[in-house]
DNA sequence: AAATCATCCAACCGCACATGT
DNA sequence: AACATGTGCGGTTGGATGATT
């Protein structure tokens, strides 16, 4: 098909905004709408493509932006989903108001990867770089993986799809509010031919598909977590409770992988033994001090023992291996899924970037400060189940937290 | 003070997809 | 079905600014 370059059209300025234009911009949206950005240039009077005009609207010259150092919240929030969704700007925009997607793009691509990239992760699978050795080699643990990573994989669409939701109704509600509500009701276009599949590819939901999960189909993901609990292994069936109806959704095994998907995974293989990559596993960084503050106070070397990031770190990890003995290391992770945003907020993988700290007792808000920081004892009941408790808790940490922001307030867990 | 290097971020570009004709 | 158009997304670029030598 393709199509012609927007701004191919001599005499159309480009490059940075005036703010004489700027002005222009403004009063002419502020006054009519934006409405067609293609005919806007003209009505406007700016020598620029419609495209440009709307770039300028959304990133910049919009009143509900808000500029600025990025708080430490918006920060976790941002590792967080990215964990969960990978580079879906637009997606991770939704979950942090007044935020563009370009805004937390530059500020990944510039602050967090390079944090991440320093404290010896990758930014792109969130998992320590040296974890190589550490891959799924047994196929429980790839099955696992690959179960969670589907559910990720359904989490992400659904986020997609509500994100476009919010666009499009706020779009519309001027001229067709009655499409509001359909959208934001019972409508659950959930097509059953979309259910999870074997199949590698993500979930057919697309951009533009006003076709959208149903809400509370993040209980699937509760579902499939408790499935998980009790099986122990894999998710067989998991049932949907759609606002429409219930939908038997049958997962299968994906044989995806995130790679292969760009969606970054969170940690999911083995348990993972971190080796710093600096001389203390942490670089402290210029503007980042927030992140190792705790770190920097309290860690001592001894990185085996006491390194808070290590514990963490295997909290977040999926051991595919749940429920067997192996799990020495591992610890106790929240035992939340809770309530509070903010204590959601606060668990999870990022937690250990954020706060790692010998003070892990924010962690567990609700186990009396009994804390994750365990592993390496496994006298302290951190058992098999005590890890998969961990590993489900991470999971519940994102979701939760991609569910509490959520924009269409679906409620979960 | 000047030159060089590094960093940041607004803006551009190409593509994908939906919708309309 | 084929094509045109509109819109949004993610990757990339290049100028501005700050830091360092």
């Amino acid at each position: 098909m393709g199509r012609s370059p927007c701004c191919d059209k001599v005499g159309l300025k480009k490059g940075p905004w005036t703010p004489e234009e700027d002005q222009k911009l403004l009063a002419y949206i502020e006054e009519h709408g934006h409405g067609s950005w293609r005919a806007l240039p003209a009505k406007a009077g700016l020598q620029r493509c419609g495209k440009s005009c709307r770039l300028r609207w959304t990133n910049y010259l919009r009143p509900d932006i808000k500029r600025g150092k990025f708080s430490l919240q918006e920060e976790q929030t941002i590792i967080q989903l990215h964990a969960l969704l990978g580079n879906r700007w637009s997606a991770i925009a939704t979950h942090l108001p007044k935020r563009t997607d370009n805004e937390i793009k530059n500020y990944w691509n510039t602050h967090l990867k390079k944090r991440l990239t320093k404290m010896g992760i990758d930014p792109l699978t969130h998992k320590p770089k040296n974890d190589a050795l550490l891959s799924s080699t047994d196929q429980g643990n790839s099955k696992t993986a690959s179960n969670l990573s589907h559910m990720a994989q359904w989490e992400s669409a659904r986020l997609e799809a509500e994100a476009r939701l919010v666009r499009e109704s706020k779009r519309r509600t001027n001229s067709h509010s009655s499409l509001q509500n359909h959208h934001l009701g019972t409508c659950a276009h959930f097509p059953s031919s979309n259910a999870p599949s074997s199949s590698s590819s993500a979930p057919a939901l697309h951009k533009h598909d006003h076709a959208l999960l149903p809400s509370s189909s993040s209980h699937s993901l509760d579902h499939a977590m408790k499935g998980w609990n009790n099986d122990g292994t894999n998710v067989a069936i998991t049932r949907i409770s759609g606002g429409a109806g219930d939908i038997d959704l049958e997962s299968p095994t994906s044989t995806l992988s995130f790679s292969e998907n760009n969606i970054a995974p969170p940690i999911m293989n083995g348990v993972i033994e971190f080796v710093g990559s600096s001389e203390r596993g942490l670089v402290k960084e210029e503007g980042g001090q927030e992140w190792n503050k705790g770190y920097d106070q309290n860690s001592t070397h001894d990185l085996e023992n006491s390194m808070p990031f290590t514990s963490t770190l295997h909290a977040m990890t999926i051991d595919a291996t749940w429920g067997s003995a192996d799990h020495d290391q591992s610890l106790r992770a929240s035992k939340s899924t809770s309530s509070a945003h903010a204590h959601v907020i606060e668990q999870g993988f990022t937690n250990l970037l954020l706060n790692a700290s010998s003070d892990h007792r924010s962690l567990s808000p609700d186990d009396g400060g009994e804390s994750n920081n365990h592993h390496g004892s496994g006298d302290d009941g951190s058992n098999g189940n005590d890890f998969y408790e961990d590993n489900k808790n991470y999971w519940n940490s994102i979701f939760n937290l991609v569910n509490y922001s959520s924009p269409s307030d679906s409620s979960m867990f």
